[in-house]
DNA sequence: CGACATTTTGAACCTGTTCAAAAACAGTGG
DNA sequence: CCACTGTTTTTGAACAGGTTCAAAATGTCG
């Protein structure tokens, strides 16, 4: 399952409308083995490319789509890194969740038909649209996708119940060192350096993922800096001591 | 959608062996409202009845599931409460949800076809059991099954997101009104009374869930007691102020 | 009734927050 | 290309909310 590293990093900025339609087929995408083809056999997946026809572009900083907004699609990263961030009543946010390549988003438009959170572009982004009503028919046909599809949400679930363990019981630095394995952790099963990695977003929203303040969030940085565990440069982390920092979350 | 509350209070322990036949069919039961049947026509709840065929008892502090456990069913809640809760590599653990009647419980099983937490009984309680494969293959059939279960896993990812945003950003008196406003309100939807809650927990657990401990619990309760917002006895709560309460959450 | 678990309350402590200011950086337009 | 403006990041010092440790009170169950 090694993915084409300098496809995954190609310049996806486009100038196109907003909408455009898909050039590359699910059955030919890089990110098969990652995103909602996993499992499927030839047959189905192109099947699968029938539903999937059209991409979107987005800008650093642009929405996805936003709290309230009407659902009708899951969306599947291409390229990209996206946030999600629930607003409460008085107006605190929290984020939800970082996603990358191949991981899908939407999910909680579902329950309700309108989205409960909002999905921002950290930086230029491409998305596969993934209209609800033709997946669901097509998972009425193909078992295979169905039950996929399932294992997905199940995933997204069981991924929040691991935010929860942070958020409730861990100390400032054990977050920040969860956060760090766990991106280092999904940008190596795409191909990339466990090693090097390039936040794409603020120390603040770092710190409202972690439940910290962006100054705790630097802070900590730069303790596990002086410690010798990692360098950093600004967004630029450099994993020094990937067994120190996993012994953090293991005292 | 009123419910019969003696129905639902009534003594479910039972000697019986662990599994026996349900004696009564979806289609009859006073949770379909908020159970799996919801939204279904009354041929499709027939089909359904054969699916869900089995009932299990358990006593309190017994467990549906545990972490590991392969998964091949979901579990809904018939009567009594249950309390969901993940455990960290170095043994700490944090409480994920409280569920009651009618609710559906093993969701997480299903993205590695092992349970991924703990399902436990904080009393004496009666859950059926719907085998998933039967399920996913009735959904198959029946379009508005499939779309109600996905329905069910979103709301679960947002009930979650809701939890990040308590965890990640709410200070200990918030979280406490938060949870407190969220069994009343769930209370209320099974026709008990929003102002009586009896808790089925300690305090202990609720300050896992809440991200506190157990003294920050007590400490927290004894004074919006003091402020009149609420009376405490032991694990009887009285709302006397739902207002100030709802207030709390909205500065 | 007695043993054990749960809850309450107090006081000292600590981690992370708040407030503030300087430093580093990014984007803009001349 | 550089200066300029606004944003992001770093760091310091005082503060506060929640934790920890401890002990008494209350409740529960055999």
């Amino acid at each position: 399952m090694t993915l084409d590293r300098r496809y995954l990093m190609r310049d996806c900025a486009t100038d196109d409308p907003l909408l455009r339609e898909a050039r590359i087929a699910c059955s030919q995408c890089n990110l098969r083995e990652l995103c909602l083809p996993v499992g499927l056999s030839t047959d189905e997946l192109e099947r699968l490319d029938q539903l999937v026809r059209l991409r979107r572009s987005l800008r650093k900083g642009e929405a996805l789509f936003r709290t309230g907004d009407p659902f009708s699609s899951l969306y599947a990263i291409r390229t990209g890194m996206f946030k999600t961030r629930v607003t409460s009543l008085d107006g605190r946010d929290q984020v939800t969740g970082f996603q990358m390549a191949g991981e899908i988003v939407g999910l909680d438009g579902i329950g309700t038909n309108e989205h409960a959170c909002d999905a921002l572009a950290l930086e230029d982004a491409e998305v596969c649209v993934i209209p609800y009503v033709n997946l669901t028919e097509l998972a009425q046909q193909i078992p295979g996708l169905q039950r996929h599809f399932h294992r997905l949400m199940s995933r997204e679930i069981v991924r929040e119940h691991g935010v929860m363990l942070l958020l409730g019981g861990m100390r400032a630095e054990e977050r920040v060192a969860a956060f760090l394995l766990n991106l280092t952790q999904r940008m190596q099963a795409r191909g990339f350096s466990s090693r090097e990695i390039v936040l794409r977003m603020t120390r603040e929203e770092i710190g409202s993922f972690l439940g910290l303040k962006l100054e705790t969030v630097s802070r900590t940085f730069s303790r596990l800096a002086d410690e010798g565990l990692i360098e950093v440069q600004q967004r630029h982390v450099r994993i020094v001591d990937p067994e120190a920092l996993r012994a953090i979350l293991q005292p």
